[in-house]
DNA sequence: GCAGGGATTGGAACGACGTTCCAGATATGA
DNA sequence: TCATATCTGGAACGTCGTTCCAATCCCTGC
């Protein structure tokens, strides 16, 4: 009871874990993973790096909880699927875009991959599995596949949004990224070269969609093995 | 010519980019990824840190070097196959055995997407697709899928040898964290709770062909969309 | 009410880092 | 042999995460 007594005693302009994460998800999202320093925070609180540091552990607590955050609001409003295929199509497209909206979560969790919010998205996906069809055997190992290609694919939008910041031509990037794959090797590379166009007017959220569909397939035609 | 001149003259100890690469691989396999600092790197050169910059432009630039040379070594060493699905399971437990040994790489390449060297890995595999029997139109899909399956796979083994380093028990770490992602929310995670067994018991390399044949097989299937 | 003490704050200070700068050494072409 | 471009070593700069601590706040027991 003294703990409550804290909470609503304190002046409403008190620091607090919630407040510093909320002020660090703002600079996060304006300014950029890089910007996000205790400094920066500081200023933006009106306080000093000691009194953050009462709340926070340290710089990774920090991102940790403001990764945890995005996530959970984002799984929090996945609508509800009856069709197993749907919902973890849902999930998954979910998490894509929390990741497209806030790189630097992406950034985190694939640096981070034992964060709770990973075992969230383990167990909602894993949960479908069984009413899909995908064998009792092969669910565990088809979870963690959709995992490992979910925080493969964050990132990736992790690291596009660390390079090509706003306003930059997205495909004249993907098309000297094409060029300069093909052009590394002496030998051409066949395969890069037939699919360069494709690299340059690809849609990424259906490209992601559409390995989940080859891992959901995957795992459902496994009955062998 | 002049160009040659200079690397038949200088004597045998002269600075040179392949030389500080040999160099940071050491620190980095030895030591892991936080200490490759300048200064470590120059005292082990016995040199400064500023003959170093003549050679790298900066510190991506050198870890980005020291992921391509493990990369295309072991990249170069990949058994020829015949079959198909061998020939791309052969490519990517390459890709998996050498970021397995030297996570550093496999933390850089999941930061850096667009190195050569995840060029290479998805023209190497993309080139196999056609004799599988991969519909064109699914190729490009699916070289990618197994490209960000690979990535992802390769920031959670960076992640690995950082939070458990050496000695640690692996099998306690696991149970560590199943039992936290299960006590994390207060309703009980009924899948987690199923695999949690199996999680502590999995073999990382195999789950990661698995997860690569979900995707293949998935891919395959396809002919339908 | 008031003194005591834990909770909380703000900002100075520390050590380490990546990077820059520059004075000197070295080797080559004229 | 000398002038010049190349290369070297280490000092110095600015910034960062983090620690430390004196000052302040606010609850508790008298």
């Amino acid at each position: 009871m003294s703990k409550r007594a804290h909470q609503t005693v304190r002046r409403t302009d008190a620091l607090s874990k919630a407040r510093i994460v909320e002020a660090a998800i703002e600079i996060l999202d304006t300014r950029g993973e890089a910007a996000l320093t205790f400094r920066a925070l500081a200023t933006q609180l009106a306080t000093g790096s000691g009194a953050i540091y009462w709340h926070i552990a340290d710089r990774n607590d920090l991102l940790a909880a403001a990764a945890g955050d995005v996530l959970a609001r984002a799984l929090a409003k996945v609508a509800k699927e009856e069709e197993p295929r749907a919902a973890i199509r849902a999930i998954a497209l979910a998490v894509f875009d929390a990741i497209d909206a806030h790189p630097w979560a992406g950034a985190h969790l694939s640096r981070e991959p034992w964060h709770s919010a990973v075992g969230e998205i383990f167990e909602r996906i894993g949960g479908w599995l069984q009413p899909l069809g995908v064998p009792v055997d092969a669910q565990f190992d088809c979870a963690s596949a959709l995992t490992n290609y979910i925080l493969g694919v964050a990132g990736q939008n992790a690291a596009n949004a660390r390079t090509l910041p706003g306003g930059t031509d997205r495909k004249a990037w993907l098309e000297a990224v094409a060029t300069r794959w093909i052009q590394d090797v002496p030998e051409a590379r066949p395969f890069l070269r037939r699919v360069a166009a494709q690299m340059r007017e690809h849609d990424d959220r259906q490209q992601f969609v559409a390995g989940v569909d080859f891992i959901l397939e995957g795992a459902c035609v496994k009955r062998n093995a």
